[in-house]
RNA sequence: GCUGGAGUAGCUCAAUCGGUAGAGCAGCUGAUUUGUAAUCAGCAGGUUGCGGGUUCGAGUCCCAUCUCCAGCUCCA
C-alpha cells in the first residue's frame, strides 16, 4: 500500500491505479515525473500522477499508437509471413510497416479492419514486460523477426533492459505507453497501402506501409473523415481545371505551370498588392536575370550546396546556372558600389522567377513545382539594425496574412548536416531570429537541423480554412554569403565592416501560395483578387443593350465584369456564375431597366437593388488598405 | 529517384472471357425570349498517352517509355 496523488487527489493505492481509474475509461495513460507511462505502472510512495485523457493530444498518440499495434495482431494473424517493423502514431493516425513479399490489396485491408474489430471487441489487455536486451534478443530470433533484432542491435550501448508489449498473440518490442487493453481502440480505419524504406533510407528495402487513423470517439473519426470528403472537394488540381485558373501539359512538362487567363489574373492581382506593399515598407523593386555565370555559384556555395537541385546550360562554350534562388543578382546589386553605413538598410525585392530540379516524385500541382515564383527579399544591414529589421518582417507577415485570412504559427530552423560556414557565425544567426521572436513575445519551436544551407531560418506556418498547414514565409538569417561576396560598407568610423543578410519571402512561392488560396476558399476568392468579380445577365433581349451599358461603365470603373448574353434562362446562368464562384451576379430585367438598376445576387443567394454607380463603390471597398 | 496504382472524346465515366469503342455534361446548328442552380431537338467529337510485341483479331495480354495519383525520400 502506498499513498499517492493523482489529478491531485491523494489515494492510496496497491502498486497501481488502474483499477480505480478504468472504470470511468477516460484515461488511456498517465504521467508519473513528466514521463508517459501506462495506467497498469506501479506507483511508489508520494508520486504524483496525472492521468492522460483520451481526448488530449498525448491520448490520441497513444490511442493512435496501441491502434498501430491491433493492427500488427491483425496483420500477424491473417498474413504470418509478414515480419513486423515500426508503427508509430502520426500527426493524423498511425501506420505499420511489414516486411512482407507482395503488397496488400484493399481487399486485404478490409481483412484486416474486420479482425481488428474483432480484437478491440475482445477488449485484450497490453502487457508490459520487462526483459534484458540478451533475452529480447533471443525472443525476436527466435521468433524470426530480423527487424525488431536489428532496432535491439542499434540500441545504445549502455541500455541493459527493453519493455514488451503483448496483446493477444501479437508480442511487440515498444517503449509504450497504451491504453489498458484493445477495446480502447474502439474508432478507427484503415487508410491506405503504400511503400516506404526501411529506416527511410531509399538504399533499404522497400516495406509495406499500411496507414491507419483512429480516434477517441467514433463522432471524431466521422469528423475527420468528412474533412478529407471537404479536402478533395477543395483540391487545387481539381478547382484551377474547373475555373479554368491554370494547368499543365505532357507537352509542355512535369511541374510547371501554365497560368490561363483567370489564373493570370489572380497572381497579377496578388503581385500588384505585393508590389504596393513592399514599396510603401521601404522596399526597392529589383529583377535579376534567370541564368548567371558558374563561377558565380561556385563563390555562393551553391556548386557544393545545391548542385542536385539546380539546371545548367552553356553559352559560347560558358557554363551559366539557371537560378534557383534570387540572392545573387541582389548581391550584384549591392557591390555595384561603395555602401555606406547611412545607405543601411537596403531592402530588394524581387518577383523572381526560379528554377529548381525537384525529384520527379515530389512534384505536386501548384504546392511543388520546378519551377516557381517567390516574393523574395534581400536585406542588406548593420549588425545593429539586424534585430528591427527581422521583427519589420514579422511584422509584415502579420499583415499579410491578416489580409489573406490565415492563422499561422513559428518555428526556427537551425543548422544541417550540409552547410557552410562556421558554428559561431550560426548560433549567432540563430540568435537573432529567437531574439526578435522573443522581443515580439512570439511562440516558436525549434525545428532542429532545418536551416538552408547558409543560414538558420525562421518557417512561418499558414494554417488554411480546415486546419491543414503550409510552410509559405520564411525569414533566413545569413552571414555567410556577405563573407563569401565580401561585400562591405564603410562605416563613421571610415573602416570596412560586413553587412548582414536577410533572405526572406512573405507568401513564399506564389504558385504555392495560390494553390493555398485556392484550397482555402474553396475557389470562392475574396472579391478584391476574384479574377471575374460580377457577372452582369440579362433575362431576355429586351435588356441587351442596357446590360451592355451597365457592363461597360463597370469596366471602365475597373470592375472586372463579364456579360453573359446568351439565349438562357436566368436560372441557367445564374447556376454557372455560381459553380465559376464569381462574387457578384447582376441580373437586369425589364424592372431594372425601367428604375435604372441593377439586382445583385452575392455567392449567399441575398439579393439587393442598388444603382451600377452604388455597386461600382461596394466592389471598390473590398479593396485591403496597403 | 524509389514502391504501388492509373491513363478511353474538352470534362466525368462505361465497354462481360481478347471479337464493330459508348453515355452524360461541355462544343456546334436550329427552335425557344425565358425573373434567381441545368429549355428542347439535331449534329459533330477517338490511331483508347506514345512506341514495340503476342494474336486471325488488342482499349483489354506482354515489354518499354511518358504523364498523373497515393506514399517514401526531399522542399518554397
Amino acid at each position: 500500500m502506498s499513498q499517492v496523488t493523482v489529478d491531485g487527489r491523494a489515494i492510496t493505492t496497491e502498486g497501481s491505479i488502474l483499477k480505480d481509474v478504468i472504470k470511468n475509461r477516460r484515461a488511456v495513460a498517465a504521467r508519473v515525473d513528466g514521463v508517459l507511462v501506462d495506467l497498469s505502472s506501479p506507483l511508489k510512495e508520494g508520486q504524483v500522477m496525472e492521468t492522460v485523457d483520451m481526448d488530449s493530444k498525448e491520448g490520441l498518440a497513444i490511442i493512435r499508437h496501441s491502434a498501430s499495434h491491433v493492427m500488427a495482431e491483425a496483420v500477424k494473424q491473417l498474413f504470418p509471413g509478414a515480419k513486423p517493423t515500426i508503427g508509430p502514431s502520426t500527426e493524423d493516425g498511425y501506420y505499420y510497416d511489414f516486411d512482407y513479399g507482395q503488397s496488400f490489396s484493399p481487399e486485404d485491408l478490409e481483412k484486416i479492419e474486420k479482425k481488428m474489430e474483432e480484437i478491440a471487441k475482445e477488449d485484450q489487455p497490453f502487457v508490459r514486460r520487462e526483459v534484458s536486451r540478451e533475452e529480447a534478443l533471443d525472443i525476436f530470433t527466435k521468433k524470426g523477426e530480423p527487424y525488431k533484432v536489428e532496432i535491439i542491435n542499434d540500441l545504445p550501448a549502455g541500455v541493459e533492459s527493453v519493455s514488451l508489449y503483448e496483446l493477444g498473440s501479437f508480442l511487440d518490442l515498444c517503449r509504450g505507453p497504451h491504453v489498458p487493453s484493445s477495446g480502447f481502440v474502439k474508432a478507427f480505419k484503415l487508410m491506405s497501402v503504400a511503400g516506404a524504406y526501411w529506416r527511410g533510407d531509399e538504399k533499404n528495402k522497400m516495406l509495406q506501409r499500411i496507414y491507419g487513423t483512429a480516434f477517441a470517439s467514433p463522432k471524431d473519426l466521422k469528423e475527420y473523415l468528412t474533412l478529407l470528403e471537404e479536402a478533395k472537394k477543395r483540391d487545387h488540381r481539381k478547382l484551377g481545371r474547373e475555373l479554368e485558373l491554370f494547368m499543365f501539359s505532357e507537352d509542355a512538362g512535369p511541374g510547371l505551370v501554365i497560368y490561363m487567363p483567370k489564373g493570370g489574373m489572380l497572381r497579377s492581382l496578388i503581385e500588384e498588392f505585393e508590389k504596393k506593399l513592399h514599396f510603401r515598407k521601404g522596399y526597392d523593386i529589383v529583377y535579376g536575370p534567370a541564368i548567371l555565370r558558374g563561377r558565380l555559384w561556385e563563390i555562393s556555395g551553391h556548386m557544393d550546396n545545391y548542385r542536385e537541385n539546380m539546371y545548367f546550360t552553356e553559352l559560347d562554350e560558358q557554363v551559366y546556372g539557371i537560378k534557383p534562388m534570387n540572392c545573387l543578382s541582389h548581391i550584384l546589386i549591392y557591390k555595384s558600389k561603395v555602401r555606406s553605413y547611412r545607405d543601411l538598410p537596403l531592402r530588394y525585392f524581387e518577383l523572381g522567377n526560379v528554377t529548381r530540379n525537384e525529384k520527379s516524385g515530389v512534384i505536386h500541382g501548384l504546392l511543388r513545382t520546378r519551377q516557381f515564383t517567390q516574393d523574395d527579399a534581400h536585406i542588406f544591414c548593420r549588425p545593429d539594425q539586424l534585430i528591427d529589421e527581422i521583427t519589420a518582417i514579422i511584422d509584415m507577415v502579420a499583415e499579410v496574412m491578416a489580409v489573406f485570412g490565415f492563422t499561422y504559427s513559428m518555428e526556427v530552423s537551425t543548422r544541417p548536416e550540409q552547410s557552410m560556414g562556421s558554428v559561431e557565425m550560426w548560433d549567432l544567426a540563430t540568435k537573432a531570429l529567437t531574439d526578435a521572436l522573443e522581443k515580439k513575445g512570439l511562440p516558436y519551436e525549434i525545428n532542429e537541423g532545418d536551416g538552408a544551407f547558409y543560414g538558420p531560418k525562421i518557417d512561418v506556418k499558414i494554417k488554411d480554412a480546415i486546419g491543414r498547414e503550409w510552410q509559405c514565409a520564411t525569414i533566413q538569417c545569413d552571414f555567410n554569403l556577405p563573407e563569401r561576396f565580401d561585400i562591405h560598407y564603410v562605416g563613421a568610423d571610415g573602416e570596412k565592416h560586413r553587412p548582414v543578410m536577410l533572405h526572406r519571402v512573405i507568401l513564399g512561392s506564389l504558385e504555392r501560395f495560390i494553390g493555398v488560396l485556392i484550397e482555402h476558399f474553396a475557389g470562392a476568392f475574396p472579391v478584391w483578387i476574384a479574377p471575374v468579380q460580377a457577372v452582369v445577365m440579362n433575362i431576355t433581349d429586351a435588356q441587351g443593350d442596357y446590360a451592355a451599358g451597365v457592363t461597360a461603365k463597370l469596366r471602365a470603373s475597373d470592375v472586372r465584369v463579364e456579360f453573359d448574353s446568351r439565349n438562357e434562362k436566368i436560372g441557367f446562368k445564374i447556376r454557372e456564375a455560381r459553380l465559376q464562384k464569381v462574387p457578384y451576379m447582376l441580373v437586369i430585367g425589364d424592372r431594372e431597366k425601367e428604375e435604372g438598376t441593377v439586382t445583385v445576387r452575392d455567392r449567399g443567394g441575398e439579393q439587393k437593388a442598388m444603382t451600377t454607380d452604388e455597386f461600382i463603390q461596394m466592389v471598390k471597398s473590398a479593396q485591403p488598405a496597403v
